[in-house]
DNA sequence: GTAGATGCAAACTTTTTGCAGACTG
DNA sequence: CAGTCTGCAAAAAGTTTGCATCTAC
């Protein structure tokens, strides 16, 4: 029941380890391997193994119904709240420190224990934080 | 380009209005409404309409490759941050006290603007909080 | 009356699966 | 060598669309 290391998994792992912090939806996955030897029934495959490893996560966003997925570096990612920026798509993790604080406020006022590696926040990253843009075509400030 | 108030919009609604806090997949809201008179074309219209109207959220869970939807009461919801149980899957909102900490302790460690209305916090209710449980074949404690 | 919604069936898109052959450890 | 994985093609599942008809306002 262990993971072979095989060709197309390595291909799967190299692109998204090219493309830290950014997330894809299985078709853009496919065309961005077009060029490899890998099959879809390979990718959906590892998508799926890899996803269930821990070594990728799923992301829905608002406005389509497509399934994205992002790389998790265990050492970066693993029990790190991730910030995803609405406008520029780039993710980042929240600090350790401030982790802690918002465990507590969420225990102290909610009784509710947050599982780290399950929860996306999403709004602005410091870069986007202060222009206005348009997402599916609301006006965002 | 309004929306009419037509009996098939007013049987989703009424659906999702008399099962709050909870999250249903596309055929699991097929099949509830298997014996009302709504054709499959109208439940995705309407489902894309009212998503867009911000009365419905989608939601993607671990594990599978689903599409769900959980309705959102402007009056409770709106500018709230959902806290969704990985246990059992009752959502609920977090505090406003408690939203305005989690909003300046991430301002302040990491320059993030948190959006409220697209941000869903996972992880164990009260309730759940203590013991452990099995989801996705994994032990959690 | 008219803009907008519905139902139906067909077209698409996305994902899963069975199986024989190929690859990994 | 044994257990896994792959490609392929077919099947299944999920979603969208065109069009004639119907409904809400």
């Amino acid at each position: 029941m262990r993971n072979y290391n095989t060709q197309q998994r390595k291909i799967l792992l190299d692109f998204f380890r090219s493309h830290l912090d950014e997330y894809f939806s299985t078709s853009e996955i496919i065309g961005n391997l077009k060029e490899y030897d890998i099959s879809n029934s390979a990718i959906y495959r590892n998508l799926s193994s890899l996803e269930n490893d821990g070594k990728l996560k799923r992301i829905s966003k608002n406005g389509d119904r497509k399934t994205y997925y992002q790389y998790i570096d265990s050492s970066t990612c693993k029990g790190h709240i991730h910030l995803s920026c609405i406008k520029c798509g780039i993710t980042t993790h929240v600090s350790d420190r401030a982790s802690e604080k918002l465990a507590s406020v969420l225990k102290e006022y909610n009784s509710f224990t947050i599982d780290n590696d399950e929860t996306v926040i999403y709004g602005l990253c410091k870069k986007c934080g202060g222009s206005s843009f348009v997402l599916n075509s609301k006006l965002f400030r």
